[in-house]
DNA sequence: GATTAATAGTTCGTATACAAAGGATTATTA
DNA sequence: TAATAATCCTTTGTATACGAACTATTAATC
């Protein structure tokens, strides 16, 4: 007989999978408000703190897959958020920096994440929400 | 000055994103030895754990939206995992069963779960691991 | 210096994920 | 019972996610 409803909470990959869509659910829908989605907005993040990396550099320092980078930074450039420009020194490169619109929202931005990872984690007190993070990061 | 490396280990976001992304990379590349995928997994779990579900019924077991179960019942429908059957009484309704194909593996893709599972935690203390679950329950 | 290997990006195919709208059917209610 | 609401499911459109194959370019090696 397999069970189920007591084998589900002991699944990592439903548990990992199902915390992340619920918090993932709800910055989506403030990031919305922006026209952004959370891979754009850590795009952002992570060009804001280091302007003009390459798509490889930001696809390491994101854990995020090459081709699913070349989909987001394509509508990024569409949507106006960043800039592409090819490095000289190297054809196969492009450099990427954020836009003007981009550095113009930058504080609001930044703080929308700091609000939703607050709001992630309030039900939890200081020592499990440490221990938390420090779990996840030993996931990854 | 906006930070990431310091910051994104402190985003939960990122970190359920990118832990689960590990996770599920990792069962993905076993499951596709039986031509399944996780989601697919687990609806054969669900109605192994109570056959004739309906689609709205699993949905609620799996935290699974309506529109995402349609495509995957379609395709474990055409790949010969599961069989619809019209509901006599409900026009609106079709009931859900695994079939033979699922049954004759079911021992082994449920081991493949447990395998899985266990991969994931190995590197955890029995106390963490029980704890992280926890943690990771009270966010869904 | 020509061949081979490695790297950067793109493109394609498939599978979620989900908002929104639509069609069919059943339940409710005035 | 006719009109309305609720439910079930599908379809459409957009955004990841990622394996695999491909192009272009640079690096390494013989």
């Amino acid at each position: 007989m397999s069970k189920l409803p007591e084998d589900l909470p002991e699944c990592m990959v439903f548990l990992l999978g199902k915390a992340y869509q619920k918090a993932h659910g709800n910055f989506k829908k403030q990031l919305k408000n922006y026209g952004l989605t959370n891979m754009q907005h850590l795009v952002l993040e992570g060009l804001w703190y280091d302007e003009g990396m390459t798509a490889a550099e930001l696809c390491k320092l994101l854990i995020m897959d090459k081709a699913t980078a070349s989909g987001i930074l394509e509508r990024m450039v569409d949507t106006g958020w960043i800039i592409k420009k090819p490095d000289p020194d190297d054809g196969r490169i492009q450099k990427l920096y954020t836009s003007k619109k981009a550095n113009q929202m930058k504080e609001k931005l930044i703080d929308e994440r700091k609000k939703a990872n607050k709001h992630i984690l309030k039900k939890f007190t200081l020592e499990e929400q440490l221990l938390l993070k420090r779990l996840l990061r030993d996931l990854i």
